[in-house]
DNA sequence: TATGAATGAGATTTCATTCAT
DNA sequence: GATGAATGAAATCTCATTCAT
């Protein structure tokens, strides 16, 4: 009919936004409709299109607000003045912490890359990118330093990205481990894989 | 119309398995029409149902078809008698040689496992958790042996699962480093991981 | 929000009559949203309803405000103690030149009468049917004045009619010929065709 | 549900045509639903789309045939050696006779131009203009042979076929006059208006 | 006088599936 | 073994309209 009492747009658009994450992470982007996530968020299809213009254009707002809000937490918690193994340390537990309170942001920006146009891959892909380069240029460091003992840098960032994200495939919180325990058995492997052992 | 001359039973079963595991592998299962299948395989939709009852079917069948042929894989390739250092290196060598042919069949193996059905994906995981056991038992015996120095043997065969088969997300053939390279470099970086030093 | 400051109901009636008038004309009434006429408005949808309760009545505001602006102008123009022929001359010549300036409307008042509501459409008719007589009448008359040869006013008129406006077909302001010889062109063949000769 | 018992294709193509038509033509391309043509030919919408990928094909379809029909019509009926006068009486019967008996292809062969996109407008405007180039032809030979009197070639066709055309927004099948009746009186207003009288 | 938020209905189109042939 | 014709349901998206603000 029309506007109901007390409704509001900035509530509503939040709405939205947590539960297509919710729903698109469990179900897949091509498996939920629209009107899932309306039903989800208590209102008729038609009020979503108030707040983005197609569905694809819901999708490419959730991934990159994700890796734009990533990248940018990251610049806060780095410190370039580090030594690499250090910086190391630090992005392992940086990442660890971040993406395993945000499963659904992390899975869905992974595993959704093939929903998005070409344009919109390409936006996606260089936001991915520079978090990669974040990576890249610690290990580029510790090599330079010596401290580590690597065979090739692209290759130990994509490795060491692989484990570290990989937690979430089978972390559920509340499990045998504690996140503590868990950063600390991944930072101990990671340090290792690049061949510098901590007494 | 009838059967078309030269049609043929067994070449269109197969021809089905290996287009839809290219469509599903790119788009996504849910993104995939049997129409799309049809099309490519040079039939009408209706011609899949004399193959697979249902969609959902056709998708179970390439999963655990994958899956089983994975673990008889390595059934001919273990030898139970090794120690767990070479042990260890001989699957992961295996692993990536295996999963680097088949690219498709690994990512949908992952990717589609919300696709299934309840008692499917039970099926599924249970394929599944027994290739992860293959891993597991390696490192146990690698912690009894003292040859491996890890915190959790759990969690060391999830984090070395991540890191190999995220091989799959970087790896193009005819890139900068040969296949054999590549399996060195992680081979190297696995087994630094568990904390043993090699040489 | 409320009244915009600088707004203004006068100019804004003034500026949807404008705007739905040429973008019925181009895509045709069903095909043109109330959003689109607002976009062209530059106002929002909900703003349309202070000036026409509803789409429809939109549409016969145009048709009506046309048809009566029209008749009331050939009221101005026209002489009632003219000889059919001079008469049958200002009226061809009334009719182009009235109609090649407003081919919005007239394309509308044409089309458009299927989209009309079975009362609205008994109301454009008869204005229609006022206008069509006054036609009627000059051929009456130059019948009995033995000026015109014809074999039937009713048909007469529509065939004039039609060949009248369809002028609005091809013309093109600014095209190969000036409105003036159009008229000469047009007002020559109407005459002939009714069966009077001028020298 | 799946095939029914006696369902056949080229009799649903032929009804779709049949239905599509009076329906357009009734009430216009944009106000018509494909849900409405599917109910008037008795199946699902979704059964429309065996026999046009989308809603334009379908009137894109109708026009193109009408006016390939007529222009075949009128090749099969003219004849060449006839001077100007016989040739422009044939004509006039010909447009008369063809049209009285189409009202709704040609109703909508004009009014439905605007709904056409680019391409299929550039294809339509081609097939009609090879039809007016026929009564272009007979008009020019007539001003060669000194039979006709006109004072521009172009636009005496363009009124031409208005007048000739027109008579569908007023004929109706079983009225006063005659079909022959009008064809007669039409005749003689075309020969007329181009300054050709016959005794 | 106008906006901003929403509705309920309906648009075109696609889909998995069926079954007579 | 496969086609050709169709279904019934659902998808995305648009629409006229409403009304609190």
């Amino acid at each position: 009919m029309a506007r109901l009492a007390g409704s509001n747009g900035k509530a509503t658009a939040k709405a939205i936004h947590k539960h297509s994450l919710e729903l698109i992470a469990r179900h897949g982007f091509a498996a939920v409709s629209m009107r899932m996530i309306a039903d989800a968020v208590g209102v008729q299809p038609g009020a979503l299109y108030q707040y983005h213009p197609t569905k694809q254009a819901l999708l490419l707002d959730i991934m990159q607000k994700h890796l734009e809000a990533l990248l940018q937490a990251w610049v806060k918690e780095s410190q370039t003045e580090l030594p690499a193994i250090e910086a190391l340390e630090r992005f392992a537990r940086f990442h660890i912490r971040y993406n395993i309170k945000r499963p659904d942001e992390v899975f869905i920006a992974y595993m959704e890359l093939r929903s998005l146009e070409p344009d919109e891959f390409k936006l996606i892909e260089e936001l991915r990118r520079q978090y990669e380069d974040e990576l890249k240029k610690i290990i580029a460091k510790g090599i330079k330093e010596n401290s580590f003992k690597v065979e090739d840098a692209h290759v130990t960032a994509m490795a060491t990205l692989a484990m570290l994200t990989g937690i979430n495939t089978w972390y559920r919180s509340g499990g045998r481990l504690s996140q503590k325990k868990i950063e600390d058995i991944y930072v101990n492997m990671v340090l290792r894989s690049v061949g510098c052992e901590r007494e």
